[in-house]
Order: C-alpha cells, then sequence, then structure tokens
RNA sequence: UGGGGUGUAGCCAAGCGGUAAGGCACGGGACUUUGACUCCCGCAUUCGUAGGUUCAAAUCCUGCCACCCCAG
C-alpha cells in the first residue's frame, strides 16, 4: 500500500484531501505543521491550538494517525528572514510563495521521507500532470480557487511525489463532501493571512519586527501632504492607512511610490496613470520545465493572485532575467511580488518582479 | 483700530426658515492562503458661542469669540 503524508492545516481544504486519499486507498498519514512560535499572545494567538484541535478531530473521524512537526526555525530562516530583507529593501515581497519553495514542499517533504512515505499531499486547489518525465503544473478546476500562483517558485522536481487530491474538485463540492463525511472542519471559515502566521493587522504586525521609520508624504511636485511611519508599511496602489483626505479632487489617495534615499513615500490623488506600468523585469526565474518555453515568446501572466489573466510578451535576457512587455497596462505592478507565467491551464512557471517601466515617467 | 468676509464631523463641502447632502479620512464587514485593489455598512440630536424673533432657525436679528482679506 502506497504511503501518503498529508499537511493539514486545519481547515476543510486539507480534510477533505485526507479523506480523499484514504478512499482512493492509500495509507495515510496526517501531519500539521506549526511553523510559527507565537512571540506575545495578542490577536490568534490560540488559533494553532484550534487548528491542530480540528486536525486530530478529522483524522480521528476519517481513521488515520496523525503527528505534529515544528518547521518553526525553518520557516523563520527560509522564509520569515527573507521577508524581512524584501520589507527593509523597499519591496513587497510574497512569503507564500516562499513559504512553498521551503518549508511545504521542502521541509515538509523531506519530513515525509523519514515516514517512508511515497509521496505527499497538501490541500491546494491546483493539479500535477505526472504523465511526462517532468511533473507539469496546471491550474485547479475551479478557476475561482485555483491557487497555483502560490506553487510557482517550487522547483519541478520537488513536486515528484507531490498530490493535490482537491485540484479537480469545486470548491463547492469539497464543502458538500465535507459536510457529507460530517468532518469537524465541513463549515469552518477559510483562512486568510500569511500562512502560518495568519491574520494580523498588517502594519502593528510588521511594527514587532521593523520599527517605525517616519519621514513626508509627497505629491509627485515635492508638495508635503502628510507624514508616514515607515515606507515598508506601504506599497503600490495602496489606498488605506494613509490617513489623508479632504480637499484637492474629493478623490482617495494612492501610493504611487517609494523614495528610499529621502525616505519619502510618494502619494498622489485619484486613479493615477503614474500607476500603470507597460513591462516589468524579473529575475529568481523558476519553469517548471527546466527551461522557458524560447528565448521569445507569448503567455498570459498574473502579477498578484486572483488576477485575471494578462497578455505579455516574454523575452529571455542573457543575465539569466527576463523582460515581460504587457500588452495592456497594468496597475500597481510591485517590485518583490511575483510574476506568473500561463500557457491555457499550464502553469510555466514564474519569477520575482525586481522593477517595472511606467507608462508615465515618475519623475520628469 | 476702521471696512469687508468666513466660521457645518479629523479634512473638503452642500444647505439660503421647515426639522443636517456628498466626498476624503477613519471604524466594521465581505472578498482573499502574500501585501494590495474592490465592494458593503457605519460615522454631526447638531451647525464658533450667548441671547432674541418664529409654531418652527445651520438658515433671520443682536452681542461676543476666532480666523482671513483690504485699508493703515
Amino acid at each position: 500500500m502506497k504511503r501518503v503524508v498529508v499537511g493539514m492545516s486545519g481547515g476543510v481544504d486539507s480534510s477533505v484531501a485526507a479523506l480523499i486519499l484514504t478512499q482512493q486507498g492509500y495509507d495515510v498519514i496526517g501531519v500539521f505543521m506549526k511553523n510559527w512560535d507565537e512571540a506575545d499572545a495578542d490577536s490568534g494567538a490560540c488559533t494553532a491550538v484550534e487548528d491542530y484541535d480540528d486536525v486530530r478531530r478529522v483524522c480521528d473521524q476519517i481513521g488515520i494517525p496523525y503527528y505534529t512537526v515544528n518547521f518553526a526555525k525553518q520557516y523563520w530562516d527560509r522564509v520569515f528572514a527573507v521577508f524581512l530583507r524584501e520589507y527593509r529593501a523597499g519591496r513587497t515581497p510574497n512569503p507564500d510563495i516562499l513559504c512553498n519553495k521551503e518549508i511545504k514542499f521542502a521541509a515538509f517533504l523531506d519530513f515525509a521521507r523519514k515516514l517512508e512515505a511515497d509521496h505527499i499531499a497538501t490541500g491546494h486547489y491546483a493539479r500535477l500532470d505526472h504523465s511526462g518525465s517532468m511533473p507539469r503544473l496546471l491550474r485547479a478546476c475551479d478557476a475561482s480557487k485555483d491557487q497555483s500562483y502560490f506553487l510557482a517558485a517550487v522547483p519541478a522536481a520537488q513536486f515528484e511525489r507531490v498530490l493535490f487530491p482537491v485540484g479537480e474538485l469545486q470548491k463547492s463540492d469539497l464543502r458538500e463532501m465535507a459536510k457529507a463525511h460530517g468532518l469537524a472542519t465541513a463549515q469552518k471559515k477559510d483562512s486568510t493571512g500569511i500562512c502560518f502566521i495568519g491574520e494580523r493587522k498588517f502594519k502593528q504586525f510588521l511594527m514587532d519586527f521593523l520599527p517605525a521609520q517616519p519621514g513626508d508624504m509627497v505629491t509627485p511636485d515635492g508638495n508635503v501632504v502628510g507624514h508616514h511611519d515607515g515606507l515598508m508599511y506601504h506599497t503600490l496602489g495602496q489606498r488605506k492607512g494613509l490617513g489623508i483626505g479632504g480637499g484637492g479632487t474629493g478623490e482617495p489617495w494612492f501610493v504611487i511610490g517609494k523614495d528610499l534615499e529621502q525616505n519619502r513615500l510618494i502619494v498622489e490623488q485619484g486613479e493615477s496613470d503614474r500607476l500603470y506600468s507597460t513591462s516589468l523585469m524579473a529575475h529568481n526565474l523558476n519553469w517548471f520545465a527546466g527551461q522557458p518555453p524560447a528565448d521569445r515568446f507569448t503567455c498570459t501572466a498574473k502579477f498578484r493572485y486572483r488576477q485575471s489573466d494578462q497578455g505579455v510578451d516574454v523575452e529571455i535576457l542573457s543575465n539569466g532575467g527576463c523582460h515581460v512587455r504587457f500588452h495592456q497596462a497594468q496597475r500597481a505592478v510591485t517590485p518583490g511580488q511575483w510574476a506568473v507565467f500561463y500557457d491555457g491551464d499550464t502553469c510555466l512557471g514564474g519569477g520575482v518582479i525586481e522593477s517595472t517601466e511606467a507608462l508615465c515617467p515618475l519623475l520628469p
């Protein structure tokens, strides 16, 4: 009997993933990862305990053994430290993409090997085609839940023994299945926020690790219109949290840039053309096929989770990066985030956004 | 000190005798395995202040206060 170790979060998706695997005749072991040690007992401190309780309940219900494992050290070193470094550098990282690469499909994979597992599985909404020499990552059948974006940094080899049991399901059917089997998590609300850390007041959370560095908020022509507590607490295209309003056109204000040298946050009132870009440069590329489809190719891309697919022309550069030209100007494409490429339902890979070319230069 | 103007929520701002629009900000929620965006809901028993007129005042009258502008 093939053995599968399932990463269980305490949510409904991984619960059903485990259920499906038992139905398919696998020898299933549930494993709950605890990767974040709560520093202080503020908001959401107990959710990890509740989540593990749910994992235990579900595993008892479907009759599989369960374990818990703590990757807090690895998470901190390989994910969170990078996350903080990126923020310090003025970028906006995506910790969950890194988490998948470094923890769920690396540290966890190694752990499963020690349990002599043939496969690992998670509750991700994505599909893997194992028919070829290399695994091919495909979008989930439920397009509205597709999470392939978050998997774009994982080297293809790390997917060789991975199963995504819920990738074929519609979310509504998955909920029904959980309900039909009376799973403890059937009605549980989907969790959001940074993986293993959870929903937080983001600025407050960051402040615990990146102390305030107050500076001015200025318009593109240099008028000081307010003050900020630190550039790292804001990201491109952001509206909330600026605290400025009134006067002018009456429209809301948005972050359109960061001036690291002078520690100034550049803001503008209304939907600025300056928020739009026509191309980007990316590095740290990961291609599931082992290499890009060609030196130049056309495909679709996403620059953030749940964005609709955008047509782009990709040009591979000699330095290992790539230049991505957008068919249509894109709003608030942000350095540190990931550009992920698709050919139809196939996820080709992705890379970290290094810089963008503005539709309208910020400085004349 | 004369003359004029303005004072409505944190900020803009409608209102012009009939019982406080709207926007921004902010708060809450929805959406969402990053950060964002977006959407929905909430947000002045009260109109600088003290009186007066009136059935009824943010709206009219008077005093006072504050700020702005022009004179000087």
